[in-house]
DNA sequence: AACTTTTGTTTAGGTTGCCAAACACATGGA
DNA sequence: TCCATGTGTTTGGCAACCTAAACAAAAGTT
């Protein structure tokens, strides 16, 4: 537990550069094309940044630029991109439909992990999700079921429930301390 | 969608904090006592990193020090530490007994996310396992269902259920990038 | 042709956070 | 008392990323 804290740093992708990737793909599906710029006004960051970070990227291997510095993905890049955006996807769904947690929250906290979270786990959510929506009745009448069970659960104090039931004691202190 | 990403640098709390924070939580329970080569230590990083570290934490008023050189986390700092903690433990929970993630792979996420995850997500995430849990006949009961249902899914190429079944046949992509 | 704008790169500077190494201090033997 | 060990800090380096600003080259305009 001690020492898996340093996995962190070890990730093949760091945000910036699967926003990065992510802006060429997008990019290239809405424009036809991508330059520096465009990535650089698409993440809202500066040109020079860009330049800079789409280099690293060029000698990793993962971008490519034709003669006219149009960047395009190369085969991992590519595949990189899709995993992650795979990931977004599952995530968010997941965030929104499922847990019920608001859009624009649901949108922020995919974008934080998709990077992060292991295809093993990535893998089980989408499974997971598959199963539960499987069935549009099953599915509907759970999401029912739940909605009506947080309902009476946000109005009591705490909640015997499972073995992590001492955590919902400590909502209200949760809610006050991070935005 | 595309304004989002830069919320990532925005955290209150960054990995490296997050965990120098939990360092000194635990140590204080195990030790008794916690001091900047504990926390290094721990944390298996040099002395003069740890220092600097939690000088700007000092310095930020999550992290106090009395006359002897002892760490404590101050009030602000006790409630991010123990909230980080409460989401690292609903998180991996959800991963290794709802997913079945490889309990390795489950810590290992748990610890990238825990600090990243918002505290909606973390209480929504938490209500939906205390109602699955909720009644230990009817979680069995899913659990295994999902098992049986995760078994028959990995046996087909592609899975037509819901929306997102698309992602599916890209299973054999999405392992072979990511470890 | 002359001027303006756009584009990509480079340089200098800032931040976070790591390491290695040097220091200053204190404490605990011998 | 002298020396070894442990502790905390500081310094110089490095890496990732960001900004701002300066430039050269290309492209578009009049």
């Amino acid at each position: 537990m001690q020492d898996v804290w340093k996995e962190f740093e070890q990730n093949i992708i760091t945000h910036s550069a699967a926003h990065h990737l992510t802006a060429i793909s997008d990019l290239l599906v809405q424009n036809g094309y991508a330059r520096v710029t465009d990535v650089a006004r698409k993440l809202k960051i500066t040109r020079g940044s860009a330049s800079i970070t789409l280099k690293t990227l060029k000698e990793r291997g993962l971008v490519m630029e034709d003669e006219n510095k149009f960047l395009k993905l190369s085969e991992t890049g590519l595949s990189i991109t899709q995993v992650i955006h795979l990931k977004r996807r599952v995530l968010t769904k997941f965030f929104k439909d499922i847990l019920n947690v608001p859009e624009e929250t649901a949108n922020i906290d995919a974008c934080k992990i998709e990077h992060l979270i292991s295809t093993k786990t990535g893998e089980k959510l989408l499974s997971f999700m598959n199963f539960l929506l499987n069935d549009p009745k099953k599915s509907k009448n759970l999401l029912e079921e739940f909605a009506g069970f947080r309902m009476r659960c946000d109005e009591t104090e705490s909640c015997e429930i499972c073995e992590i039931d001492c955590l919902l004691a400590d909502k209200k202190l949760i809610g006050n301390i991070f935005k």
